[in-house]
DNA sequence: TGAACATATGAACAGTTGCTCATATATGAA
DNA sequence: TTCATATATGAGCAACTGTTCATATGTTCA
C-alpha cells in the first residue's frame, strides 16, 4: 500500500499547486470554449476555405462556386447549409438563383492572421 | 438526346461566365489552402483551444495542464504533440518536467478575433 | 399545368479524429 | 543499478466529417 496510494497508477499528480490553482481560476467557460471550437471548425476545411475566399472576392450563386471550385454543387450546397448556420454567410434569393456573400468582418481578419502564421514557420 | 445533353444529369452550369472567371484568376492558391485548413483545423477542438488558453495565462507543465482541464496526460501529450508540430507552442527542459508555453503571438488576435464572432451573433 | 433548372437535403459510406490503454523513453534520486 | 516519476507514443476503437447518390423543393417559362 505503498506505491499505489489510491486507485491512480497512471495519472500524473499535480506538480505546482499555485500556477494550477491560478490558472483554473481564469480558465475560459466550457461554453465558450465549446462555441469557439465549433467556430474554428469551420475554417478548418479547404472546401469551406475556398468557398469563403471566393465570397470574398465577389458575391456568388451556387452554380458558379462549385464550378470555380471544381467541386460538386450538392457539396457546396451541404457546405453553404453550414456556413448560414454559424452566420458567416448570408443569402438573396433572385428567381431561381441564390446569391451568397459573407456575413462577418472577422472572417477576412481571421485569414489574414492564418496567412501571417503558415508564411512566417517555414 | 435533347434533355440529357452530355454525361451531366445532375451538374450545374456555370451561370455567370464573367463572376466565374474573374474569381478563377484571383482564386487561393491550392498548397495555401491546405495548409491554412490546417493551421484552422488545430483551433476546432475543445482540448486544445483550452490548453491554448491556459498557455496564455501562464507557462505549464504537461501534469498541470492535464488536471487544469480534467484531462489524461496522454491526451494532453497527444495533442500537444499536435501543436508544437504546428509552431504553436514550444517548450524546455527542466529535469523530468517539460514546460510549454506560446510559440506565435497570433493565437490570441485569432482567439479574440473568434471571440468577437460568438459574442456578436446571438 | 408541366418541363427545365437552381438549390437543398437525407442516407450511406469511407476517411479522419481524439481518446484510452499499454508501454516506451528519459531523467533524478537512492 | 534500480526505482519512481514526467512525458511520449503506437495501436485500437468509437465518434465525427465530408462526399456522393438519389431525390425533394421551389421557381420560371411555355
Amino acid at each position: 500500500m505503498s506505491k499505489h496510494d489510491d486507485i491512480e497508477n497512471i495519472k500524473c499528480n499535480v506538480i505546482h499547486e499555485d500556477v494550477v490553482e491560478r490558472v483554473s481560476n481564469k480558465m475560459i467557460e466550457p461554453d465558450t470554449v465549446g462555441d469557439l471550437a465549433e467556430f474554428f471548425k469551420v475554417f478548418g476545411d479547404s472546401t469551406r476555405l475556398k468557398i469563403l475566399y471566393a465570397l470574398s472576392l465577389s458575391e456568388m450563386c451556387v452554380c458558379d462556386i462549385a464550378a470555380v471550385l471544381g467541386t460538386s454543387q450538392s457539396a457546396i450546397s451541404h457546405q453553404l447549409k453550414m456556413l448560414r448556420q454559424m452566420r458567416l454567410v448570408k443569402y438573396r434569393r433572385e428567381g431561381r438563383v441564390i446569391y451568397y456573400s459573407h456575413d462577418d468582418e472577422h472572417i477576412t481578419q481571421i485569414f489574414r492572421k492564418g496567412l501571417e502564421h503558415i508564411n512566417e514557420k517555414k
